[in-house]
DNA sequence: ATAATCCCGACCTTTTCTGTTGGTATTCAG
DNA sequence: CTGAATACCAACAGAAAAGGTCGGGATTAT
């Protein structure tokens, strides 16, 4: 169980805009030099980022991404999801059609149970929180 | 984020040993059948968690797999560790060499207290608990 | 007009996942 | 001793996902 580079890619962007402390636009040039990304990935990262409506992006020269809302209002879990789609661990759960042997199913109850501890720990970390905390240590 | 499916066989395989009360060993065959898994892929599986410690094999007819201790002393993140190996989520931890940034690297506390909520909760899950709950469900 | 920028679809390479195959070694029962 | 049942193991293969690249189109400030 490993983090994808897509994840940690679109967290430390994420934690850039946060820093990023103006009312202009952040170009995604800027995020991929100064955080050592490859851009063109980086740039579909982004786009997952707004669709998930954690980023809003302005065309044009001068224009870039910048958050949506307010970094306290947005979670490691948000970030996740968006870029990685639902945190669901496994596909036996019941919302998703389920397994033949379920209720009697006692590993289903492990998965979610990691599923539930999981989203908790994301849900519980605000960007702002995250921006802080680099900058104080 | 999946669960694979080595995990999810190799963890209702040791609910299978475990609620198996008997003394002579189970053939491989026979949990493959009654929990409808792939045979020779969950040989596999079963070597990895006999390199792990956690099942005992006799060879030869009769023979089969055990658990090597009880139950009650195995716990879920015993499992998937033992089939997945460590369940660290980044590379970019320091026993692991460590990358550039380090030390001023936000996300990487994200990852950390990840790992810590799901060693936590895969911690807290013992094998004899999941075959209880199975039964009483 | 031009340069800076976002947007997007198609492609590529490498790795991991999910197995399968075929053969070897070991042990029990007759 | 023989045969069947079993664990053990290495090599292969197809599918999917990860990680990334490319090329071009659309938009906008200057």
């Amino acid at each position: 169980m490993r983090i994808s580079s897509r994840c940690e890619y679109g967290l430390r962007a994420m934690i850039y805009l946060a820093r990023a402390e103006r009312d202009d636009p952040v170009p995604l040039t800027e995020i991929a030099r100064r955080e050592d990304m490859p851009t063109a990935f980086l740039e579909r990262i982004l786009a997952r980022l707004r669709e998930g409506g954690l980023v809003a992006s302005t065309r044009g020269a001068s224009g870039g991404y910048r958050l949506s809302r307010s970094a306290g209002a947005i979670s490691v879990a948000d970030i996740v999801t968006a870029i990685e789609g639902p945190l669901s661990l496994v596909g036996c759960l019941p919302d998703e059609g389920g397994c033949a042997r379920a209720g009697s199913c006692a590993s289903q109850r492990v998965w979610r149970r990691l599923d539930d501890a999981i989203s908790r720990a994301l849900g519980d970390i605000s960007l702002d929180e995250l921006s802080v905390e680099a900058i104080t240590t």
